[in-house]
RNA sequence: CACCCUAUCGUCUAGUCCGGUCAGGACACCAGGUUUUCAUCCUGGCAACACGGGUUCGAAUCCCGUUGGGGUGACCA
């Protein structure tokens, strides 16, 4: 039997870490079992779903390198794979569970059954919808109003008891379920129905999921049994949590502008100033009553606070590297056994089995994705690495854009070492472009400037380095070596560490000599005599 | 509050199913080495079986309870 699973992503919004690690495991589990990937739009939620979010999550995925072999725009036998096209086949189900008396319809509008809810609120086990008597006044009421029905699926009278993949044997007790929508009032059929129909039709053999999903198993299992299908196997992945536990949501965005509008002693008045928001918008958003990404980056751009990465598409603009956060989010919930770590994708393909997926849940440590995603940058060769870069900024913006190749390239190298993402290393190189204008820090600047005859020394090299004939690594070694033996007894600190700080503004740059010629030789001897102008000048020293 | 799931270093985890190197690796952290600075790299260190009962010659591993954590409780998926 072919082995078949699916992603089904719902889209309304950026595709989540959390859904790309639920892509990624089906996808593995596929590819090590040599079967078929279906993607599935999941757009019944009409007033959320768009175009926008649709390809969105489809380029974060294919940026992933997680690919499908049936979905929208590529086709297949279960096509097509956007379930607003397959209305016609999920009524048709409906009728046939109203029809069999598996379901029926149900009358109460959204706020009587809000109303339902509230009145339930102290009892014991809250609200559970319990199937209504209509009398035909009040159908003819109903109609009368111009209210539309929905239908509902009878709960199973018996407990739902199944073996899930991951977890084990679940029980979900009778007394818990209840009748449950799977045909809204517009026409649309809830997400219950629409998976049932959908995975049974697509032959998917094995759902895995989020483990928040396991009760929906238990509802989806009734209307499998219902239709006399054959349900395919059920297994529940560990969640994502964020480092202060509970489930990494859009929202943590929003907790950390909020934490540092606080920490920086604003209030809605003066948010509002700073971002140009509405005030009442941010009095809201202050209180929790609105989580708006939109105002969580406003606030976070003016106060100059990086928000934590939620979305693919955050990591993406961060500098990650796809491979790095598919090893990284491949370790979050499963592990090959032993001490493997580091894997490439089709070694991880090998490995990955449903039985080594752990129960409990995940934090997402961003610390050890920075420092896989090193690792990932150093396995590249420099070529590949330059690429990267050049693509990088050519999407997301940066020192190096629009750069030409002949120049970063010396420099990606220069700095293959001392960065962790693409955003840092495009960030280290700023001083090639922009020439320091402050010198610090002010413990460096006394030890390496102040010291001695520091200054009149660094005046000296930059009289050498301006009469070089030629401008090279070899040269300029050749010539502060030389410099270095006849006056600073061979101490190469007492040459680099103030040619560092003339040229980059601080003491840390990569080895000296490339870093010198990575300027013209007009600009390093620019920068020397404004370094020595600065400090010359009584007022910074 | 109810139900369900779950429990090894701060974090990700190996070991648990088939009890007998009481615990391995990685991130982070600390110390040292290499290095003209930083980084990379190398070496070493710190650090965990939630608790209480059982079962057993012997339990991280099996059973029960407690506590902790989380999920769910939509005409969202």
């Amino acid at each position: 039997m072919t082995i078949r699973c699916r992603f089904a992503p719902s889209p309304t919004g950026q595709l989540h870490v959390g859904g790309a690690r639920t892509a990624l495991f089906n996808l593995l589990y596929v590819r090590n079992k040599g079967g078929k990937m279906v993607l599935r739009l999941e757009d019944t939620d009409v007033a959320r779903s768009s175009k926008e979010s649709e390809e969105a999550i489809c380029s974060d995925l294919q940026w992933l390198g997680l690919d499908w072999d049936e979905g929208p725009n590529v086709g297949g036998p279960g096509a097509p794979y956007r379930q607003s096209q397959r209305l016609g086949l999920y009524r048709e189900n409906v009728d046939a569970l109203l029809k069999s008396g598996g379901a029926y319809y149900a009358w109460e509008s959204s706020d009587e059954l809000n109303a339902m809810r509230e009145a339930a609120q102290g009892s014991v086990q809250g609200f559970r919808y319990s199937r209504q008597e209509y009398s035909d006044e009040q159908l003819a009421q109903y109609r009368d109003e111009g209210r539309t029905p929905v239908v509902r699926c009878s709960a199973s009278p018996g407990d739902i008891v199944f073996v899930d993949e991951v977890l084990g044997e679940i029980t979900i007790p009778a007394s818990d379920l209840d009748d449950f929508i799977i045909l809204k009032g517009d026409g649309y059929p809830t997400y219950h129905m629409a998976v049932v129909v959908d995975d049974h039709h697509m032959g998917v053999t094995h759902v895995l999921r989020a483990q928040e999903h396991l009760k929906n198993t238990a509802r989806h299992l009734r209307i499998y049994d219902l239709l006399g299908w054959e349900p395919p196997k059920h297994g529940h992945m560990p969640l994502i949590f964020s480092m202060e536990g509970g489930k990494m949501s859009k929202r943590d965005k929003a907790k950390v502008a909020r934490a540092a509008a606080r920490a920086n002693g604003h209030n809605p008045e003066s948010l509002a100033l700073l971002t140009g928001l509405p005030e009442d918008l941010l009095v809201r958003f202050m209180k929790k009553k609105d989580h708006g990404i939109d105002t969580a980056v406003a606030i976070a751009n003016k106060l100059g606070v990086e928000l934590p990465e939620i979305d693919v598409r955050d990591f993406r603009e961060s500098g990650y590297l796809p491979e790095a956060l598919v090893n990284f989010l491949s370790l979050l919930g499963w592990s090959p056994g032993g001490d493997r770590e580091i894997m490439g994708w089709q070694e991880t393909v090998d490995a990955f089995s449903l039985d080594r997926i752990v129960k409990t849940a995940a934090k997402f440590d961003r610390e050890k994705l920075r420092w896989l995603n090193g690792v990932k940058l150093r396995e590249l060769s420099v070529d590949e690495l330059i690429e990267r870069v050049v693509n990088y900024v050519e999407q997301w913006g940066g020192n190096l854009k629009g750069v030409d190749v002949s120049i970063v390239g010396p420099l990606i190298s220069l700095y293959r070492e001392r960065g962790q993402t693409l955003r840092e290393l495009d960030d280290a190189v700023a001083w090639v472009f922009t020439a320091p204008t402050e010198y610090g820090p002010a413990k460096a600047i006394k030890k390496h400037i102040l010291k001695g005859d520091s200054l009149e020394r660094l005046s000296k090299i930059g009289a050498i380095l301006g009469s070089l004939s030629e401008w090279s690594e070899v040269s300029v070694e050749t010539a502060l070596t030389a410099f270095t033996e006849n006056e600073c007894e061979g101490k190469m600190g007492k040459v680099a560490q103030p040619v560092r700080i003339a040229l980059t503004g601080s003491p840390v740059s990569p080895s000296i000599y490339p870093t010198i010629v990575s300027l013209s030789q007009a600009e390093v001897v620019g920068r020397i005599s404004a370094c020595v102008q600065y400090f010359t000048d009584s007022s910074h020293n």
